[in-house]
DNA sequence: GCCGGGGCGTGATTCAAATCACATAGCACC
DNA sequence: GGTGCTATGTGATTTGAATCACGCCCCGGC
């Protein structure tokens, strides 16, 4: 499907392009559909496009030796993932799935690195990534050294809140929420216990379903005191 | 204490650089000497300096919101790290401490920026640096999926053997080796656990001591075995 | 040679999460 | 509106790692 410059330019990522860059680029590149477990990247594969995340949500997954299922990072609209092989041209480390129907622009790695390569400031733009990768992934493994299981689970539920609700008392909303086993695997935990953490949320009230594409939460406050062990479930 | 370029040099990441270049490096770097359970880099805070290792073995350090320390990576010699601010100017993220007696290069983030900025080749390797942290990463990621510790912590070993022994059958030796709490806080369990494990792989005589200098890999293909799930402990 | 601290070794006990085994509920597609 | 799959909910049981509580060893400093 046809990708203009200006669905590019909507990705900050690419948004200090120049406009002939920028069209360039758009030709080269496609839009996809994915349905639920679609497989966006493959792991192993010298994969050769980025994917940007216009709408939908993605999970990066690997395996562990024994074949169990572990996961990474989610990737939300307007990020990209699949970067890796810009910098050094290696396989894809880790798969990439769709956990919602998504829409996916494809842009293709070789045109990408030329510009990164006459352009600083986009090479500095995908190295500045690159390191939030690094930063996020610090994080994420800082919560797997929580011996306390339900405030694993909520500090997750709190990294998928909204930055803008995140100071506010208000009810906010996770669009598109994974479901438990998807958290599961991110937290190195059985599906029953996210089913059984979240039980308890909803008994209190903090967490409300709204059908299977948004997760109501109540008590920001609440939910952000019990991840940060203020507050015990 | 001096630096010359020659020792820059025998830096596989620095050994592109032309020689004026290395010699104004040189010129800005310090070695410093750390003893054991010296902080070579401190969290939160803007570092200035990269620092390349040349001697000893460090690790990258985190802590989990109840304070629980958090393994991240270790460093070996040739190595380096702190270069997530070369990319984003931000804080380094984790601690980074040394498990030996230590001798670490420091070169200054600015002088090494100004090069990667005006040295395509530099700014490069540097990001295939930042690429391989992530595949790393990926990589001690998958580790805490694994259900069976034993097996968990034979990997953690096998990571540490160098790549040179990796295929041959003669026994090889682990350098500096960390002790038991440094591997537990990579793989998020117990001191306790991890003495229990060696303790089975020195009665197998899979693995020995060496005074607190080297750990003997007797069995090199036997632990590889362990830690790939073919055979149990 | 004595002292002290850090690292290691080991048993006893606890306890919470994994696992197993179903039941039920939603949703998507005929 | 049925059908089937996937997701969720829940109890019973098991299990094995964490924790606690020590003793010991080794090494470096005095």
């Amino acid at each position: 499907m046809i990708v203009t410059p200006d669905l590019l330019r909507s990705f900050s990522i690419l948004k200090t392009l120049a406009d002939n860059d920028l069209l360039g680029l758009a030709q080269q590149s496609s839009l996809r559909k994915f349905t639920r477990r679609g497989i966006v990247l493959n792991a192993g594969e010298k994969e050769e496009h980025v994917c940007l995340l216009f709408e939908g949500r993605l999970q990066g997954v690997d395996f562990t030796i024994d074949g169990r299922e572990v996961g990474l990072y989610f990737v939300q609209p307007g990020e990209f993932c699949g970067e890796l092989g810009l910098f050094d041209r290696g396989p894809q480390p880790e798969y990439v799935i769709a956990l919602t129907p998504s829409v996916v622009v494809f842009v293709p790695m070789s045109g990408l690195r030329e510009i990164m390569n006459k352009t600083p400031t986009v090479a500095n733009t995908l190295g500045l990534k690159l390191a939030d990768r690094v930063r996020q992934m610090i994080f994420q493994r800082s919560l797997l050294g929580l011996p306390n299981i339900p405030q694993r689970v909520c500090c997750q539920l709190w990294a998928l809140v909204p930055n803008k609700d995140k100071e506010s008392d208000a009810a906010s909303a996770i669009a598109n929420p994974p479901t438990h086993m998807e958290i599961a695997i991110m937290l190195s935990m059985s599906r029953e216990t996210v089913t059984r953490v979240f039980q308890t949320l909803q008994k209190r009230q903090i967490v409300r379903r709204d059908g299977s594409a948004n997760l109501i939460i109540n008590e920001v406050k609440i939910l952000k005191d019990i991840a940060e062990g203020k507050e015990s479930i």
